[in-house]
RNA sequence: GCCUGGGUAGCUCAGCGGUAGAGCAGCCGCCUUGUAAGCGGCAGGUCGGGGGUUCGAAUCCCUUCCCAGGCUCCA
């Protein structure tokens, strides 16, 4: 007797020619109404497939991570078949589900613009009440491009095609190629919405025509739509464009140029506090600070190689005389530079540079965004010469400060990408022997550390394998921040060297290594983070003064003094306003502290302390105050308070 | 760079061929206040820049600058 091994190991009995709806009826109704798709053997198949005997048999419902993927699928197919009937004569190319929704790209026949969509949207529903039962074709490549010979694009997929493996999905007059699988009928669909238009290459080539491309989202139920939709406005709420607007961080004028950001006091402030405490960690692990200014020969970017990789990414020539001179798009060669100003003895090593430098990139001006992708940005730069040797231990030294400046930013949750040359790409410097000690070097500190990573193929450095932390922010969305490099390409390039033991000259090897990446993107992201409402030790003011009436502006000053001169980033509100909007202006600037002083407080030398997010209230002595923010600012800050108060 | 959309007062936005508007912010007064917007008045704009069409342009066309969302997690 032939039968299907269930998920629980059970067998289920099956009879000839039965499809995976039938086993699913009989494992229970409720279970084949939720239905989606079904998975053979852990492969993915339609509700139609006919079973076999001995296969796994698992249902897939619509809740499952890959229930919705099909789900989503199968309503990009229907906003294709509904763009094809509004717009015939369109060309149909990809339409994959994408992390919360789908997308499809068009070569449309007319314009569509965003207030199409709603339009679409209507006609979209108008075939999901059709009903259309989905099914699957198999056909030969001849028989596919037959259907195709109008459209290119799906010719050129058939192309790639291996024959017996190309497949058709109808529903209704529309047809699509692709692989599935999908709902059973248009009438399966969840809840869905259409939410953008943009223009994207074929094959994502910039070579390629430009497609549209639509953007939808798409869910089981309308409430889950809604939840969805939901929190992408809370997102939006918390865009850094808007809230460094609106906590007066910083802004960018056309005045000045593109890309380029400026920082009000506030912002300011926050890059501080932000570098000092960069700063400060990286002093107590052995790190020494430079500094090689904005200016460089653009005769050293030829030699280290940069010119010829990464011209593209810098602002023209500035020619002086025979001279040409780029603005610093990044450290390294100034730092070998300074390395070379003297010689080293292998003793000298590891030497640690490190720099707040602010570079310039020509970012493509559509690249820009926000603080995130800018055109002069501040990266948190070190470059250690050290023997091969010492490789692991500076390694693990770099993965010390990465962890303790995550850690306080409270970002925990992070994993490494270790981006490896991709060997027959032209990108990188071709020098076997040593790409392969570096990946080793690499692999081996990891593995040392106890750091699980993913191995990814062409995304590393021309000169160099590199380790790139992911972190996730409080709402799950993941960032690349803090990159390691191991580089045995450019120190010879550029003829550093040291004695040895042995008395001959040697080539260190370079790490190159940012923990915050660039101070403009961090602050982008803690702003996003942290909603704006940084923590006390980060906030640029950690308390505001509130005088009740005009005549306690007076002890308003004092508290003001005493707290300053205590350490404390504080400020009196002294504008013409009533107590309570200065309350509510101060609490929408997200200060962690408000605090309220009348007649009482200025009788008790006291101050009505009023957290941030809280209406709860409490008095207490000036002092008391202090210590209370001074002791919060310490834990928060961990070890690194002790040393804050002695300066850098 | 390319596609789509957008640029109107410091900010958020309305107006979309017929005399430039609102709210907030700002300034000036009054109020002197006890925990998220007190009241009144005033001022503020070459409608991103340039060119064109028109009797007439913020509005239509061209061009340029800037901003936003995108630009292969393969049919």
């Amino acid at each position: 007797m032939s039968a299907v091994k269930l998920p629980d190991g059970k067998e289920l009995p099956i009879e000839p020619g039965d499809r995976a709806k039938d086993v699913a009826e009989r494992i229970g109704p409720r279970l084949r109404r939720d239905a989606v798709v079904a998975k053979l053997d852990g492969k993915l198949v339609d509700l139609d497939a006919p079973v076999e005997d001995g296969e796994e048999f698992e249902v897939v419902t619509r809740d499952s991570p890959e229930g919705l993927y099909v789900l989503r699928h199968s309503t990009a197919h229907a906003m294709a078949q509904a763009i094809l009937e509004l717009y015939p004569g369109s060309k149909l190319t990809i339409g994959p589900p994408v992390e919360g929704g789908f997308y499809y790209d068009i070569e449309v026949a007319g314009r569509v613009t965003d207030e199409d969509l709603p339009r679409i949207e209507e006609r979209m529903r108008e075939i999901v009440k059709r009903d259309l039962p989905i099914y699957r074709e198999e056909v030969s490549k001849a028989e596919a491009e037959a259907l195709y010979r109008d459209n290119p694009y799906k010719l050129e997929l058939i192309r790639d095609l291996k024959e017996g493996e190309v497949s058709i999905y109808r529903q209704g007059e529309f047809f699509d190629l692709c692989r599935g699988p999908h709902v059973e009928s248009t009438g399966k669909l969840g809840a869905f919405k259409l939410q953008n238009i943009a223009g994207a290459y074929w094959r994502g080539d910039e070579k390629n025509p430009m497609l549209t491309r639509i953007y939808g989202t798409a869910w089981p139920t309308e409430k889950e739509l809604k939840s969805y939709l939901r929190r992408l406005e809370e997102a939006k709420a918390r865009d850094h464009r808007k809230l460094g607007k609106d906590l007066n961080l910083f802004t960018f004028s056309p005045d000045v140029g593109a890309g380029i950001p400026l920082f009000l006091p506030k912002g300011e402030m926050l890059r501080h506090l932000m570098e000092d405490f960069v700063r400060e960690v990286q002093t107590k692990h052995g790190y020494e600070h430079v500094w090689t200014g904005h200016l460089v020969n653009e005769r050293l970017y030829a030699k280290s190689g940069h010119l010829e990789h990464y011209e593209d990414a810098m602002f023209p020539p500035m020619k002086d005389g025979e001279t040409s001179y780029r603005l610093k798009p990044m450290n390294c060669p100034s730092h070998m530079t300074l390395f070379n100003s003297r010689a080293h003895s292998y003793r000298d090593l590891p030497i640690r540079y490190a720099e707040f430098a602010t570079l310039y990139r020509y970012e493509k001006s559509g690249e820009l965004s926000g603080l995130t992708r800018v055109r002069s940005l501040t990266q948190d730069d070190a470059h250690i010469f050290c023997t091969e040797d010492q490789v692991q231990e500076e390694f693990a030294r770099a993965l010390e400060i990465i962890r303790e400046v995550l850690g306080t930013y409270e970002f925990t949750d992070y994993r490494v990408r270790l981006s490896l040359r991709d060997p027959d790409s032209k990108k990188y410097i071709s020098d076997e022997e040593k790409w392969e000690r570096a990946e080793e070097a690499l692999r081996s500190a990891l593995d040392a550390a106890g750091i699980p990573y993913e191995p990814v193929r062409g995304e590393a450095a021309f000169y160099g394998p590199k380790a790139d932390f992911m972190a996730k922010d409080v709402l799950g969305r993941e960032w690349q921040l803090s990159t390691i490099q191991v580089d045995f390409i450019q120190p010879g390039r550029l003829g550093c060297e040291y004695i040895g033991e042995d008395g001959q000259a040697h080539t260190p090897v370079l790490l190159h290594r940012a923990v915050t990446g660039t101070t403009e993107r961090f602050m982008a992201v803690l702003i996003e983070h942290y909603a704006g409402a940084f923590p006390t030790w980060l906030s640029p003011v950690q308390a505001a003064i509130v005088p009740v009436a005009d005549r306690h502006l007076e002890y308003a000053r004092k508290v003001e003094r005493e707290l300053a001169g205590r350490g404390l980033r504080v400020e009196v509100d002294d504008s013409i306003n009533t107590m309570q909007k200065k309350i509510r202006e101060n609490a929408r600037q997200k200060v962690p502290y408000i605090l309220v002083v009348g007649d009482t407080e200025a009788e008790a030398g006291a101050v009505n302390v009023r957290p941030r997010g809280t209406k709860k209230q409490e008095t207490q002595k000036i002092e008391e105050f202090a210590e209370r923010v001074l002791a919060e600012v310490a834990a928060a800050r961990g070890s690194n308070s002790d040393s804050s108060a002695g300066g850098v």
